[in-house]
Formats: C-alpha cells, sequence, structure tokens
DNA sequence: CGAGTTTGACCAGCGC
DNA sequence: GCGCTGGTCAAACTCG
C-alpha cells in the first residue's frame, strides 16, 4: 500500500526544529516509525538549527576576530568586498623574524581563514541591505493594496445600503444593515485579516463595537477570523453545537460553548435565520469555516510538518486516486475542529497534497501559526468580494494582489470556488519561469526549488510570528504603523512569494533575522557586524 | 497501560 | 429509492 499517508506518528513542531530533513529519497526512510529517528514529514521548520549554527559561526568568527585583533570590520565601509588587507607573508616575516616558522605558519593559515570570513562577512551585509530593501518594498505594497481594498468595501457598502433602500426596506432595517456592514467593513482589513493579533485584540474588538463579553471572553485566544465574525455579528448569529443542532444566542450561555470540541463535517447545515441579511451572514460563515488552504509540496515523506500536532483519524481509499487519503485532526487542544487531508497526487506520486480545513481553537505555536493564518486570511480573501470566473477560479492575479504581492507569479496559487468549498491551492511544486519571478530577482537555483527552500516556508513564517513583537519594531523602523497591518496577510503575502521565489525564503530569513537581531543589538551596542549574516547558510 | 494507528462499518449528501 | 462517494467512528491492534 502507498505509504504517503498510512505511515507517521505524532507530528509535532516543538520537536522537529533540530531535525534536518530528509528530502531526497536515498535519505527518507518512510518505512520505520518505531523507536528509530524517522524523518516521514517534509519538515518545513528544518532551517531553524542551521540558521542558529551559522550565527553561532558568525559569533565564532567574530570572537576570532578580536581575539586577534585584526576583526576590523567597524572600521571598514560595508562594500561587500574583501578590501581587508592581510599580512603578506613577507610582511609577516619582516615583523615576525624571531619567531618559529611553524608559528607563522600558523599565524598565516589563520590570517587566511580570517581573511575568506570577513570577506564572506561583508558579502552578505551588502546582501542584507538588499532585503531590507525588498522587505521594505513588499510592505509598502502591501499597504497600498490594503487602503485600495477599504476603498473598495467601502463603495460596495454603499451601493448595498442604496439597493437595500430602494426595496422599499423599512427605514429601521436598513440603518441595522449598514451598520452591519461598516462593522464587516472596519473588521475586514483589521480583524478578519489580521489573525495574528486577534488573539491580542479580540476582547477589545468586541467591547468597543458593542459585542456582548461572553462572546468574547473565550478562554481560549482563538486566532479565527469565523469567531470574530460571529463575536461582532449581533444578535442574530448562529452557533452550532457538538451535535450539530443550530441553537440561537442564548444557548451560549451554556458554560462551555466557547469550547465548541469537533464538529463534524456531516452535522446538519445552519437553521436558516430568519432574515436574509442573516443567511448570508451565516452562509459566508459557513463557506469560511469551510474555506481550505491546500498545499501541493513534493515530498517523499509521508507528511508535511506544519508545526501543529495531528492524530489520524481514518483513510479512504478516494474515487480516481491509487493512493489513500488520510484523515488527521488537530490534538494540540481538546476538541480543536481543525482537520487536514493529506494525499498523494494521483499523477505524480512525489507530490504531497495537504489540505487544511478549519480554524483552531487554542494557541498555536509560532511554526503552526503560519498555515492557520494562511487558511483565515483565505476566507477572509472570500470575504472580501472576490467573484469567482465563470469557470470557478478565481484570478490569481487577483488572489496573490490581495495577499499583497502583486508581483508573484499567476502560476503558483490558484482559488477554486468549484470544489464544495472554497480552496486555495498553493503549489509548491512549481519552478516559476524567470518572466514570473518577483521582485526582479533572478532565478538563480531553480533546481533548488521546492525541496530546499520549501522547508523554510512555514519556518520563516511561523518565526516572523513568533517574533511578532520584533516584527512590529521591524515595522516601525521601516517607518510602516504596525497597527494597521495584518500579520497573518504578510504571512499569506510571503506564503505566495515564497512560493514564487526559492531565493526569496533564504533572503528573508536572514534579513528578518538580521533586523531583529540589529534591534537586539542597537539596545547594547551600535555594532556596525549584524548578526544575521548567516544567510549564506541555505545552499 | 496509555497513546496512537489501522481498518471495516456506518452515516449523510448527492446524482441518477 | 438506490447506489456511489466522502467523511467519521470505534474496536482492535501496535508500540514504547
Amino acid at each position: 500500500m502507498e505509504s504517503a499517508a498510512s505511515d507517521h506518528s505524532i507530528h509535532n513542531c516543538r520537536s522537529i526544529e533540530a531535525q534536518h530533513v530528509v528530502l531526497s529519497p536515498e535519505t527518507a526512510d518512510d518505512h520505520d516509525h518505531h523507536g528509530k529517528r524517522v524523518v516521514d514529514e517534509l519538515d518545513f521548520f528544518a532551517h531553524k538549527g542551521r540558521l542558529k549554527e551559522a550565527k553561532d559561526h558568525t559569533a565564532e568568527v567574530k570572537e576570532e576576530c578580536d581575539h586577534h585583533g585584526v576583526g576590523q570590520e567597524k572600521q571598514l565601509p560595508d562594500t561587500g568586498l574583501n578590501l581587508l588587507t592581510t599580512y603578506t607573508s613577507s610582511d609577516k616575516s619582516s615583523m615576525d623574524v624571531g619567531t618559529s616558522s611553524s608559528r607563522n605558519m600558523e599565524d598565516k593559515h589563520r590570517t587566511n581563514e580570517l581573511a575568506v570570513l570577513q570577506a564572506e562577512l561583508g558579502r552578505m551585509n551588502v546582501e542584507n541591505q538588499r532585503l531590507r530593501g525588498v522587505i521594505h518594498q513588499v510592505n509598502t505594497n502591501y499597504q497600498a493594496l490594503q487602503v485600495h481594498l477599504v476603498k473598495l468595501k467601502n463603495q460596495k457598502t454603499d451601493q448595498q445600503a442604496a439597493e437595500q433602500h430602494k426595496m422599499n426596506l423599512n427605514g429601521s432595517e436598513v440603518l441595522k444593515e449598514k451598520q452591519l456592514m461598516n462593522e464587516f467593513n472596519n473588521l475586514a482589513p483589521r480583524q478578519f485579516m489580521d489573525m495574528g493579533r486577534a488573539e491580542k485584540d479580540e476582547l477589545s474588538q468586541c467591547s468597543h463595537e458593542g459585542c456582548r463579553s461572553q462572546d468574547c471572553s473565550g478562554s481560549f485566544p482563538r486566532n479565527n477570523i469565523v469567531e470574530s465574525m460571529e463575536c461582532c455579528k449581533g444578535t442574530s448569529h448562529v452557533h452550532r453545537d457538538i451535535s450539530g443542532r443550530s441553537s440561537t444566542t442564548g444557548a451560549e450561555d451554556s458554560p462551555d460553548h466557547e469550547f465548541q470540541g469537533w464538529i463534524p463535517n456531516k452535522v446538519p447545515k445552519l437553521m436558516s435565520p430568519p432574515r436574509e441579511v442573516d443567511q448570508a451572514s451565516s452562509e459566508t460563515i459557513s463557506m469560511i469555516k469551510k474555506a481550505r488552504v491546500s498545499v501541493r509540496a513534493r515530498s517523499e515523506a509521508s507528511m508535511i510538518s506544519d508545526g501543529c500536532q495531528w492524530r489520524k483519524y481514518g483513510q479512504k481509499m478516494a474515487k480516481g486516486n491509487p493512493c489513500p487519503r488520510a484523515y488527521y485532526r488537530c490534538t494540540m487542544a481538546t476538541g480543536c475542529p481543525v482537520r487536514k487531508q493529506v494525499q498523494r497526487c494521483a499523477e505524480d506520486r512525489t507530490i504531497l497534497i495537504t489540505t487544511y480545513e478549519g480554524q483552531h481553537n487554542h494557541p498555536l505555536p509560532p511554526a503552526a501559526m503560519a498555515m492557520a493564518s494562511t487558511t483565515s486570511a483565505a476566507a477572509s480573501m472570500l470575504l472580501s468580494g472576490s467573484n469567482p470566473s465563470a469557470d470557478g477560479l478565481i484570478s490569481s492575479n487577483t488572489f496573490l494582489a490581495r495577499t499583497g504581492l502583486p508581483n508573484c507569479p499567476p502560476s503558483l496559487a490558484t482559488l477554486s470556488a468549484t470544489a464544495p468549498f472554497p480552496t486555495v491551492t498553493l503549489d509548491l511544486t512549481r519552478t516559476p519561469t524567470s518572466s514570473e519571478m518577483p521582485l526582479g530577482q533572478p532565478n538563480q537555483h531553480p533546481s533548488n526549488f521546492p525541496h530546499n527552500n520549501l522547508m523554510s516556508v512555514p519556518q520563516i513564517l511561523g518565526q516572523a510570528l513568533y517574533n511578532q513583537p520584533k516584527f512590529s519594531v521591524l515595522n516601525s523602523l521601516q517607518g510602516l504603523d504596525s497597527t494597521t497591518h495584518s500579520l497573518a496577510d504578510k504571512v499569506s503575502a510571503a506564503t505566495a512569494a515564497i512560493a514564487a521565489d526559492p531565493n526569496f525564503t533564504t533572503a528573508l530569513v536572514a534579513a528578518i533575522t538580521s533586523i531583529v537581531g540589529n534591534v537586539q543589538s542597537n539596545n547594547n551596542t551600535n555594532n556596525n557586524v549584524s548578526p544575521g549574516n548567516d544567510s549564506g547558510n541555505n545552499t
């Protein structure tokens, strides 16, 4: 039987950081999951260890430089060129006539080594600067798009309100409608698309927008746009309990309502709310809840590691695919409704298709937030007015533009509305053509894509989320208002970007590490040597 | 013995 | 209504 979806044990992000991913067929060992360390997942986070190594290495180099009194980085312009003059052997011999030849040789060797390392350091500094510029550009693009989106939303709201008025709706209802829409519009750019901060903002948002505290005081900080929406939808929203019955808000008073537990897919559909608008909203909510993110990645492993802990609960043979489909549910919290399906592609069995569905009801580890936020961001895109085209595919350009990266190649991400549930597909198996490469970066290592770089997608995103406060510092350093920026959107944007450009992954890791490192080091010393010069280790 | 996996059975939705 | 299919359940099983 195909081992793709049937062979694995608990997948825990916390245990994988130090693991090096095995992606090559020679080393990917799918068979054994008993006792021995088996890498049967595509590990998205494997770079972390290497980054640390590189950082340590950089620190070592610096220390060595200081120790030998040769490290003069502070005094040299950061040109990236090896402008350090090193002592030649003749210089050295003239300076050090009295020492033994063995010591001469040793010194010479060290000096040469230092020169090489310093040259490397300089080169990385230049690369670092360039990447900062890239990040700044991405953020600027994102900001512009967000403003545009809000504008469009407001226009749409006004149009709809006018139409409602024409339909001789009762005046108070129109007012209510508009209020609802305004709430929605207020939420959309911030809360809906800001899953990363939703945890912190939810309470204040709800209290500010008049929603009942009961709705918002969940002990689980849910990074979940659906809950956010429900929270602020007012009195008309409908909850589903575990048994699938619909209940009005009165049922929420039960102490365990906020912990809804596993809600099977086969539960009955939502009860029809009394009013059209409620029905529409409920449908939207339902749609969002069903929104899926599908990730296609080339992997020998049976499952990609996405930072969450999963338990397999079923396996089925799906029609039209000889490979079985495995069903997993999140076990990081009791009753977490998030599921995922893992299946190999029928056409190309080296491609692993992982489909995520649902929103976590518990705090996520930083790495897992990447994927979760992408799901939520995808759902929010659906809310934001995307209209499927006739063939059911929303323009991937639109999608990518909404994710903040208009330059992202359109072939790598699609938003499909033909499936039972709206599905965003990130195809990380494709090598973008040179014309598709965004950000003006040359496609230098197409052969590395997607393997080596794919691994670090959630890693980098997760790391960014993990460093969220630092990220805010980064934004403010760049003159951006961090409070208006959706981290989740950045995640989506970065996902698309990284999918498009393998070099971007490495580059962004280096840049973020560098900037964060700089922020930290600036608090201590004014050291020109960026601690983030570890970008060169992602070969 | 507990946690996780496997796998056949069951159920609901959907199309004919 | 019937059959197909996708999704889930839960008992049996495996493993540390």
